[in-house]
DNA sequence: TGCGGGTCCAGCGGG
DNA sequence: TGGACCCGCA
């Protein structure tokens, strides 16, 4: 590998650009326009490097802002980048292109999607959108929905899209039964998107890929704007993305790749790890910068994390080492069941913080499923720990939210069956299923054109209270649409809520249904945000912004206050003090549905790879000798990947109280037992000894806790451990706690 | 149309 | 074990 290229002009423009990297680093974000590819371990200045190569590229004017496209998986991590480049940058990142995949296919289907036939104010359908229509394509299709899941179905439609097949090719190829019951749903899925002007997520790539492909005014647009392209993330990149990006390159080749393949964990979602390893082959006279030099971990971590991953065959050899201290040995522990294992986890974390090592927010508790949250849940809520559980369902899909967003929906987009399906009879109007197929068949008989029928309702031909329920409907969306070329956003919101009944419906008096509202007027805020332009002007960036928009962030707000309870997929690109991976397990981690191929279990290697890297001072692995699946024990034994730790020097045992101890052949060192941790264990699970049999808490009542400040409660439920609260802090955002009287008061 | 009980299923989840 | 969904009944 040649060394860094640096003109002595360069760095005159931008020494501080180069200020505090490594000389891996500085290579990579001097580098030449050539193919690069930046090989960036866990923990090494990835981010860094990137932003730090676009501001070179501008600083050095190699490149315009406005000549650069940079894509992201995540809006977090184009956030950050944004973030980061607007300090580096001294006029910004204006005319840059920075965003998601998708944000990036959606915004060129709205400025040339017609060369591939999209309609221009087409609506983007979410997942749920998604399977409402796979599930009428499913009916039509005659495929038997019991033998056959939406999911594996619309499974195969997406695998379909992200490798590029259409619906014909897709037939033609399709093997094996879901694979031909899903080619008879793929093209009525497809007819329902065009009849209703939406797009799904697949589609935001896809119809870029035929756009460029099939268009010269297209490709020779978007080519000669875009003359460097920046990828994070490479090698969670699917066919189709990998498309995008060699039609964009095209023969400038000026493209900068960054990406681990020891961190793909997202094949199942069609990311294809050749893309990165075969980039080689792609770009012969590309460079390769790996970056090892590691600023997160303890060289104990790294040596462990090595050792685990090094089994791979899949991947590009690499070494990450670091300057800073050995650190701590890295613990293997055997427990009897979860729920000492999650006894054991909590019982140090207390050992932890009394200690004054960690707050609560230094640490994370890893696992493999969702499932297994319960057992740490249950245990850290009695121990009066406070955490956060990270995933379940994002705002967007709630059901107030998408119900509201439904009727805003159908207003910018009057054919929008799946919307109008979603809140014809919410609230309650008397238009059930029956007079629902009616409507269908009489939105069939206009041509597909839902409007025709609000326009008419007539033309359903339904009778009695359900043609009313009907009429009034399309009389209140007619007055919406006239109020909206007036109206701002919010005021048509405001009073959608009142008119249609919805406000009632959720607002139903219950602590629930404050929560629920709770959220009503989190997305209320948000149209107020669009300003003062009329309805039906705003409403489509408005709509667009959400469907692209990802979780509001749970993480950053409150890392600081509680311990995090997290998948080991979602915990991909987090750092923590203090990790835990729960549930090391054969059948677990390795999970049981990916023992039958080599790639599948290194896949799952790779997960606990990226578990492992998480964590900056302290690791721990566990794993049980029996574990509660779907309700009934399962014996278990520790994971296969487990086994070049016992060899490693600097890992120990990490162990319960003395009652269980591993056959000598599962485990690495003998296991570390003390009194003090003994006792700090009982306290852990042990029942608060006085639990009020009544909440003390109600919802809505203002409250103080020791370390979040001020805040309104907004639910308050009695558990078998005690009484729960979630609060909405003034300024640490939401929380759930068990109420203990040390951190919780009430005011006024 | 709305509900209650039986049945079936169960991995990870961005945009 | 528990949630989602379907079918049958008020």
């Amino acid at each position: 590998m040649s060394g860094p290229h640096i003109e002595v002009s360069d760095l005159v423009a931008s020494p501080s650009l180069l200020e505090g990297l490594n000389p891996a680093q500085v290579e990579a974000v001097t580098a030449p326009d050539v193919p690069l590819l930046v090989l960036a371990g866990a923990g090494s200045g990835k981010t860094r490097v990137l932003t730090h190569r676009i501001a070179y590229l501008v600083a050095t004017a190699r490149a315009r802002p406005s000549g650069i496209l940079a894509v992201t998986f995540t809006n977090k991590a184009a956030r950050e980048m944004r973030g980061r480049l607007e300090g580096l940058l001294e006029d910004g990142v204006q005319g840059m292109w920075l965003g998601t995949f998708h944000a990036m296919g959606a915004r060129m289907l709205r400025q040339r999607g017609d060369l591939a036939g999209v309609p221009r104010d087409f609506v983007i359908y979410d997942e749920v959108d998604r399977q409402a229509l796979l599930k009428e394509a499913m009916r039509e299709a005659g495929v038997d929905e019991k033998r056959f899941s939406i999911g594996s179905i619309g499974g195969e439609i997406s695998r379909a899209k992200n490798d590029l097949q259409g619906p014909g090719a897709f037939a033609a190829a399709a093997r094996g039964f879901t694979e031909s019951q899903a080619a008879k749903v793929y093209p009525r899925y497809e007819r329902m998107l065009e009849a209703n002007r939406a797009l799904d997520f697949d589609d935001l790539l896809l119809k870029v890929v035929r756009m460029l492909e099939g268009s010269e005014v297209a490709l020779g647009r978007y080519r000669e704007r875009f003359g460097h392209v920046l990828v994070d993330e490479y090698q969670d990149t699917n066919r189709a993305q990998y498309q995008i990006l060699r039609l964009l390159v095209g023969e400038h080749r000026k493209v900068t790749v960054v990406g681990d393949p020891d961190q793909s964990v997202y094949s199942w979602r069609g990311a294809d790890l050749r893309n990165i390893l075969e980039f080689q082959r792609d770009y012969p006279e590309a460079l390769v910068v790996p970056l090892e030099q590691n600023y997160r971990s303890t060289a104990a971590i790294l040596r462990s994390a090595g050792a685990v991953i090094q089994e791979n065959s899949l991947r590009l050899e690499k070494q990450l080492w670091t300057l800073g201290p050995e650190g701590d040995p890295v613990q293997v522990g055997q427990f009897y069941d979860e729920r000492e294992e999650a006894a054991a986890v909590a019982a140090e974390i207390l050992r932890l913080h009394r200690g004054g090592e960690v707050g609560w927010g230094e640490v994370a508790v890893l696992y493999r499923t969702n499932a297994q949250s319960r057992a740490l849940e249950e245990v850290l809520l009695r121990g009066g720990i406070p955490y956060r559980l990270v995933g379940g369902v994002r705002f967007y899909q709630r059901k107030e939210v998408k119900d509201l967003l439904a009727y805003l929906r159908l207003l910018a987009n009057p054919r929008d069956r799946v919307a109008f399906e979603r809140v014809i009879n919410v609230p309650k109007r008397g238009v059930g299923a029956q007079s629902l197929a009616q409507i269908r068949d009489a939105v069939q008989a206009q041509g597909g054109d839902l409007d025709t029928v609000l326009r008419d309702p007539q033309l359903a031909g339904l009778r009695g209270a359900s043609g009313a329920g009907l009429s009034r409907f399309a009389e209140m969306m007619a007055e919406l649409r006239e109020f909206g070329s007036g109206w701002a956003l919010v005021e048509v919101l405001d009073w959608l809520l009142e008119r249609s009944g919805y406000r009632a419906l959720v607002r139903d008096g219950s602590p629930e249904g404050e929560e629920r509202w709770g959220n009503v007027l989190e997305l209320r805020g948000l149209a107020a945000e669009q300003g003062e332009g009329p309805a039906l002007q705003t409403l489509p960036l408005f709509l667009e912004q959400l469907a692209l928009a990802g979780e509001v962030d749970q993480l950053e707000d409150g890392s600081r206050g509680a311990v995090t309870l997290i998948t080991l997929h979602q915990v991909k690109g987090l750092e923590f003090p203090v990790v835990f991976v729960t549930g090391v397990e054969e059948g677990l981690l390795p999970h049981s549905r990916s023992l039958d191929s080599v790639s599948a279990l290194e896949e799952e290697r790779r997960l606990l790879y990226v578990g492992m890297t998480r964590a900056q001072r302290r690791l721990y692995l566990s794993h049980c000798f029996q574990r509660h699946l779907y309700g009934s024990p399962r014996g278990a034994t520790p994971s296969r990947f487990l086994k070049p730790l016992s060899a490693l020097e600097g890992t120990s045992g990490w162990g319960a109280p003395g009652s269980f101890v591993a056959p000598a052949s599962t485990r690495g060192q003998p296991l570390v037992l003390t009194r003090a941790r003994d006792a700090l264990l009982a306290e852990a699970t042990r029942p608060s000894p006085s639990e009020p049999a009544v909440a003390r808490f109600t919802a809505g009542e203002r409250v103080e806790h020791a370390r979040f400040g001020r805040g309104v409660i907004r639910v308050s439920e009695m558990t078998p451990g005690g009484e729960e609260v979630v609060i909405d802090f003034d300024g640490a955002g939401r929380r759930r706690f068990a109420v203990t009287d040390a951190v919780l008061r009430k005011l006024g």
